[in-house]
DNA sequence: AATCAAATTTAGGTCACCCTAACATTGGTG
DNA sequence: CACCAATGTTAGGGTGACCTAAATTTGATT
């Protein structure tokens, strides 16, 4: 047999769980209870009890001491979480005048009360957007997403000119001062100058000059050679 | 002191029970424990447990054996629900492609799920409507609400010609059947016949002429005299 | 006025999910 | 290579919200 039951619905706990190890599990490298702890706000034992229910259930793999990883159907489950949650920010932001700042806490408790059928009808309404306002990729609801390779702003040659395309922070107050500056997937930078060692970048916009500490800058992803 | 702590967040079941006792609690008349148990397809010694609880935190009233009713806290609360689904199923029908009869089951989990501040963005986009898509009153942001007093279509004289108003049931198939033939809020009906003892009513609308069994009319809310 | 069925409440149990405190494992260091 | 801090797990509780089964109360009816 393949895994556990089909269908059973997944608590609003369970769901929370699957997203977080998605987003800390990235290719080979398991996520760390105490990284999930820390993630979700929940006491470490609190996680290894969960984790290991999840696992008899067949939704993720749990090596004790050294961490967990999703199955397939645990991918599956928190793929389309998060699909639910980009579809549901980039509506926000497109017909509900949320800002990309403000929008995370919202569909982070409306993604677990959503039906497929509204979301649906929301990417209709958004013309199937495969990015969201942060330019994160969302998931197709088949499961398949395509994650495009960017550089980290920090690590853009100075001279060279780039696309900005994503942001990758859900904190507010950064969010706050990147849309100030200009500094939106979409917009055109170019890299003037960087000082050594962690040093700040100075970069140009269609909003002025700038300079911008090196750890916010390896947070804006870019496109470099030709512009597709 | 007036009644128990100001803010501490409702579960979702607690706003469920809240609704329910609100919509079976008229006007001096207590919600019955196994009304409530039905509404809410509970057992009627799990609601009893409930009801207790919400009594000790001043939300409702028990009278034991003889039936619950909602403090002005509790209905405070309730009203809040009451306005969110109503907001909430008016904007999903009005942006979202839903129609009255399948809108019902999508807005009673989302309005767990929102914040006050996006159903006053929905509510504004909507340009404040008092009513929602069945007719049913929204209760504003206070709290308040206008609930204006109509006459069954069970009991509209014959001859006469009336509004109709509001569509007072949430189950999708007469929903569904009301719509099929015109009966929806606003249209123009004239009661051109009536069986007694409960027969049918006979009416013309702008899609023409057709029976009604008397349950059904006396879903069909409408207004009479000079349509203000 | 005694009885009885329906409605309600109490008693005792389960499940999901969280916690703290105590114990176990791991993988560097001195 | 033995030790130790960091990390992870087990043990034991607690809460919210539900259940079934066994009282209890009510009020309508003989």
């Amino acid at each position: 047999m393949s895994s556990a039951a089909p269908h059973e619905t997944l608590t609003r706990s369970v769901e929370d769980y699957l997203k977080a190890i998605y987003h800390l599990s990235g290719a080979g490298t398991p996520a760390a209870t105490s990284d999930i702890a820390h993630l979700l706000d929940l006491a470490p034992a609190s996680v290894t009890g969960m984790v290991k229910r999840l696992s008899e259930q067949g939704l993720l793999e749990h090596v004790p001491y050294k961490g967990v990883e999703l199955t397939p159907a645990g991918r599956r489950a928190a793929l389309k979480m998060v699909r639910r949650h980009r579809i549901l920010e980039s509506y926000l932001v497109a017909f509900l005048e949320y800002t990309w700042d403000t929008v995370h806490e919202e569909a982070e408790r409306l993604e677990h009360a959503v039906s497929d059928a509204l979301i649906e009808r929301m990417a209709l309404a958004l013309g199937n957007p495969s990015v969201d306002p942060h330019g994160d990729p969302i998931p197709a609801p088949d499961g398949t997403m395509v994650e495009l390779v960017y550089t980290p702003l920090s690590e853009v040659p100075v001279g060279e000119s780039v696309e900005l395309r994503r942001v990758e922070t859900g904190q507010a107050d950064r969010l706050r001062y990147f849309a100030e500056h200009g500094l939106v997937p979409g917009a055109a930078v170019v890299v003037t100058g960087r000082q050594p060692f962690g040093g700040p970048v100075a970069l140009r916009t269609s909003a002025g000059e700038q300079l911008l500490g090196a750890e916010l800058a390896g947070l804006l992803l870019c496109a470099r050679g030709e512009v597709r």
